[in-house]
RNA sequence: GGAGAGGUGGCUGAGUGGUUGAAAGCAGCGGUUUGCUAAACCGUCGUACGGGUCAAACCUGUACCGGGGGUUCGAAUCCCCCCCUCUCCGCCA
C-alpha cells in the first residue's frame, strides 16, 4: 500500500490577495517573522503563471485544430497535415510542462510554509513575553505548608507510575494507575458532557491517525512534520491534537449543514516535543501522550470572532467548576502559531510549582485552515466560500489533573477533590495517602 | 488477506472516443401567477487557476467525471497502477 498522494490546494493564504497588496501581507508575516518567504512566493508565482499563459495558449490551439481534425473526418477529408500540426504543438507541451510542473510545485510548497496572518486586533509582539493577560479568575488558593508538587503528591497518592511507563516507550509517556486513570477518565467525562449538555457541542470520536493530506489541511504538515509521530509504511501521522481528524471531518466539502457547527471531541495526543528536550522533565507538565478534550467550530466569517468569545468561555467554564484559580492570556503576534490569526491560551495555576500552566489555546484561523482543507459553504448571496474555522482544548488532562492535584492538596497529605468532579467519581470527596 | 461490483456536478442518475462541462430529475437561486401557504409555469444554476478591466459585473482561455500514468490528432468514454466504497469469504478485537 502507498502513500496516498495529497490533494491540497495550492492557496492556503489568498494568493490573488497577496498579489494585489503584498505590502499587507509583509507586515502581517513580519510580525510573525516570515516575511523573507512572501518574497520568494511572489516571485515563483509570478514565474509560475508566465509558464502557464504559455502552456494554456499552446493547450488551446491543439483543442482547437483537433476539433478540426474530427470536422474533416466526419467529412471524409483528409486531416493528415492538421495531425502532424498537433503532434508538433503536443512535443512542444512536452517542453513547457517539464517546466511548469516544477514550478507550480515549488511556488505551492511555498505558500504552504508561509503562515496565517495575524488579526489586527492582536497586539504587536515578538515572543511570549509579549502576550497579554486579559482577566483571571479564582483566588490562588493559600496554605499553611508548603505546597508539593503533582509528582510527590502523586507518588504519596498512588496516582502515577512513570518508571514503569518509560519501561514501556520512553520517558513522557505516563502511566497512570488506581485512583489517577479514575481521575482522568472523570475528567474527560465531565468535560464532554458539560460541552455536549450545555454549551451545544456534538461529541464526535475521531481516529487517532490521520493521512498527510489531513495534516496539511489544518497546518501541522509541512511545518511541524519533526513534532509528529509517523507511521513507517503507510500514510499516516499520530495525531498531536483532535483538532486534526475534527477540522478535516469537512475537508473537500461544501457544508450543507447550518452553521455554526460545534464539535467536540476526546482524543489522546501525541507530540514528540522535538526541541524540549530537557525541559519539564518531571511529572505531567510536558508528556509525548496526553489526553484531551478538544472543541471545534466551523462558522460564517461574519460569526467567528463572536464564536472565538464563547470558545474560550466554555473552556474557562470548565475550570470554573473544577474551582481552579486560571489566568487568559491573549497571544501578541510574534507568539501565535502557524495556523492562528488569533489565540487565546488558558493558565492554570499550580501552587506545588509556583507558576502557571498552560491548559488551553483557543484560536480563530480564519479561512487559513478551509482554504488549505478545502472547506466551504454557502453564503447568504448563494455564492460557495470559505467557511472559518476554530478550535480550542475544552481541556488539555495533564496539566488539569496538575492542579486539581496542587490545589486541592490538604496539610494531611490527601487532596480534595472539586464537588463538580464528585459524581463522576462514585461521589468520592478526596483522594487519601496509600497506606 | 482473497473474490466480485462500483466510484460522474449539493443529491439521484444517463452517457457515445470528436462542438459534452457533461442528458434528465430533485434541491438551490431569481421571477410570474396567487389573499397566505402549497402548487404550477418561466428563467438561472459546478469548481479551480490564468488572461482582459483600477475593481466588480462581465468577456475569454485552460484544467477537472476517485487519484496518477499511458494510447490517440482528440479520452468521462480504451489500457495500466493506486486509493476508496459496497457485497461475499477468510482472519481477528
Amino acid at each position: 500500500m502507498g502513500p496516498t498522494p495529497s490533494r491540497v490546494s495550492c492557496t492556503m493564504l489568498d494568493l490573488k490577495k497577496l498579489r494585489d497588496d503584498p505590502e499587507a501581507a509583509r507586515r502581517g508575516l513580519a510580525a510573525k517573522g516570515a516575511e523573507a518567504l512572501l518574497d520568494e512566493v511572489l516571485a515563483l508565482d509570478a514565474q509560475r503563471r508566465a509558464l502557464l499563459t504559455a502552456t494554456e495558449a499552446l493547450q488551446n490551439e491543439r483543442n482547437r485544430v483537433s476539433k478540426e481534425v474530427g470536422r474533416l473526418k466526419a467529412a471524409k477529408q483528409d486531416a493528415t497535415a492538421l495531425m502532424e500540426r498537433v503532434r508538433a504543438i503536443n512535443s512542444e507541451l512536452q517542453e513547457q510542462a517539464t517546466a511548469l510542473q516544477p514550478s507550480e510545485a515549488a511556488c505551492e510548497a511555498a505558500l504552504l510554509r508561509l503562515p496565517n496572518l495575524p488579526d489586527p486586533s492582536v497586539p504587536v509582539g515578538a515572543d511570549a513575553a509579549g502576550n497579554q493577560v486579559v482577566r483571571a479568575w479564582g483566588d490562588r488558593p493559600a496554605f499553611d505548608f508548603t505546597p508539593l508538587p503533582h509528582w510527590e503528591l502523586g507518588a504519596r497518592l498512588g496516582l502515577f507510575d512513570f518508571e514503569r511507563g518509560a519501561r514501556l516507550a520512553g520517558a513522557g509517556f505516563p502511566l497512570l494507575r488506581g485512583p489517577g486513570a479514575r481521575l482522568s477518565r472523570a475528567l474527560i467525562q465531565f468535560m464532554l458532557d458539560l460541552h455536549t449538555r450545555e454549551h451545544g457541542y456534538e461529541e464526535v470520536a475521531p481516529p487517532f491517525l490521520c493521512n498527510t493530506a489531513a495534516m496539511t489541511g489544518t497546518g501541522q504538515l509541512p511545518k511541524m512534520a519533526e513534532d509528529m509521530y509517523r507511521v513507517t509504511d503507510s500514510d499516516l501521522w499520530l495525531i498531536p491534537t483532535a483538532e486534526v481528524p475534527v477540522t478535516n471531518i469537512y475537508r473537500e466539502e461544501i457544508i450543507r449543514a447550518p452553521l455554526p457547527v460545534r464539535l467536540t471531541a476526546y482524543s489522546p495526543c501525541f507530540r514528540r516535543e522535538a526541541g524540549a528536550a530537557g525541559k519539564d522533565t518531571r511529572g505531567l507538565n510536558r508528556v509525548h501522550q496526553f489526553d484531551k478534550v478538544e472543541m471545534v467550530k466551523f462558522t460564517t466569517p461574519e460569526s467567528s470572532a463572536d464564536e472565538l468569545d464563547r470558545l474560550v468561555r466554555d473552556a474557562e467554564d470548565v475550570l470554573q467548576r473544577l474551582e481552579l484559580p486560571y489566568r487568559i492570556l491573549e497571544l501578541c503576534t510574534g507568539d501565535l502559531s502557524f495556523a492562528a490569526a488569533k489565540c487565546y491560551d488558558l493558565e492554570l495555576w499550580a501552587p506545588g510549582q509556583d507558576r502557571w500552566l498552560e491548559v488551553s489555546s483557543c484560536s480563530n484561523f480564519l479561512d487559513f485552515q478551509a482554504r488549505r482543507a478545502r472547506i466551504r459553504y454557502k453564503n447568504e448571496a448563494g455564492q460557495t466560500a470559505f467557511v472559518h474555522t476554530l478550535n480550542g482544548s475544552g481541556v488539555a488532562l495533564p496539566r488539569l489533573i496538575v492542579a486539581v492535584l496542587e490545589c486541592g492538596q490538604q496539610a494531611d497529605g490527601s487532596v480534595r477533590l472539586p464537588t463538580a468532579l464528585r459524581p463522576y467519581l462514585g461521589g468520592l470527596e478526596r483522594l487519601e495517602p496509600a497506606s
